[in-house]
DNA sequence: CGTCCACGTCTAC
DNA sequence: TAGACCTGGACGG
């Protein structure tokens, strides 16, 4: 589920869930490698926010006024789900318990997300593109000269230092509504074509006022969501009309077929780090 | 049955 | 810059 729109949904959910709520304690699944935090207070309330593809749980103690962060990844699968203490979903990995016999718990089928005791942000992300608009913005602004901007402005968009959020889906359809051929030196794309950064912002925006990626198995934990605007919103992220190749990461990125001929026309130069520009057909 | 694919990082050669 | 880390759904034989 889980890309900046997502993540922000699922700290929603969680500020929603624990609104009223006093926690006692927290348990692991034992299939899961990462050891499980050790629980400065007894008794707690919980808070939550999202940055970008982090998610930070903040865990408030209701004897003293000390707070105790607990970041979170969510991979490809993570997410929040809230049920009774003694029906925790099969991939329920680190449950929240509250005193109402309620529990609150993080689900991740794959297990690819993480969580990080007494850690709020990593230092390696930038600005969240949709809570921190104008420092993302500046953030890119002010190093276009570092060199993850010599690449493809479609492989620079999943660079998390420099946009953090972004994921596969957001790339393509934040690159679809731009008129910029996406194997662009990003550094380029950007001075020419600066409603790329708006729309890091606004694309994103849509996603969460849709209620997230109608993707997989992710759902709004927060309420109902409308299949046809969604489907509206997505435009090229997996439609058979759009083309698609093996980004240099080996992920797959789909793009405006306008491009599809022209991007061999480019100067090739923009692909310094490539050995063979056939790596793109 | 088997192969391919998936909203993402990580670390190791 | 490949694998590694994981489960499971779709689809092919």
């Amino acid at each position: 589920m889980p890309e900046l729109a997502e993540l922000k949904l699922t700290a929603d959910f969680v500020n929603e869930k624990s609104r009223g709520r006093l926690f006692t304690g927290v348990s692991k699944n034992p299939v899961h490698k990462l050891p499980q935090p050790e629980m400065p207070f007894g008794s707690f309330i919980i808070t939550s926010k999202a940055r970008g593809k982090e998610m930070v749980v903040y865990i408030e103690s209701t004897e003293t006024d000390e707070t105790w962060p607990i970041r979170f990844t969510m991979g490809m699968s993570g997410h929040f789900e809230h049920h009774v203490s003694n029906q925790a979903p099969k991939h329920a990995h680190l449950s929240f318990h509250a005193n109402d016999g309620t529990s609150l718990s993080f689900v991740d089928v794959r297990r690819f997300g993480r969580w990080l005791p007494g850690k709020e942000w990593s230092q390696d992300r930038g600005p969240c593109p949709l809570t921190e608009h104008r420092q993302f913005v500046n953030h890119v602004i002010h190093n276009l000269e570092h060199r993850d901007f010599n690449k493809p402005i479609h492989v620079a968009l999943m660079n998390q230092k420099w946009f953090n959020g972004i994921g596969n889906y957001l790339r393509a359809e934040i690159l679809y509504r731009v008129d910029v051929n996406p194997f662009m030196e990003a550094r380029l794309a950007i001075i020419e074509h600066p409603e790329i950064l708006e729309l890091c912002g606004d694309v994103t925006r849509q996603a969460y006022q849709l209620g997230g990626g109608q993707l997989y198995s992710w759902n709004n934990p927060n309420g109902t969501q409308d299949p046809q605007s969604w489907q509206d919103f997505m435009q090229c992220y997996g439609n058979e009309t759009m083309h698609k190749i093996k980004d240099i990461n080996g992920r797959t990125f789909w793009y405006d077929p306008v491009w599809k001929d022209l991007n061999l026309d480019q100067d090739w130069d923009y692909y310094s780090d490539l050995p063979n520009p056939n790596a793109y057909k």
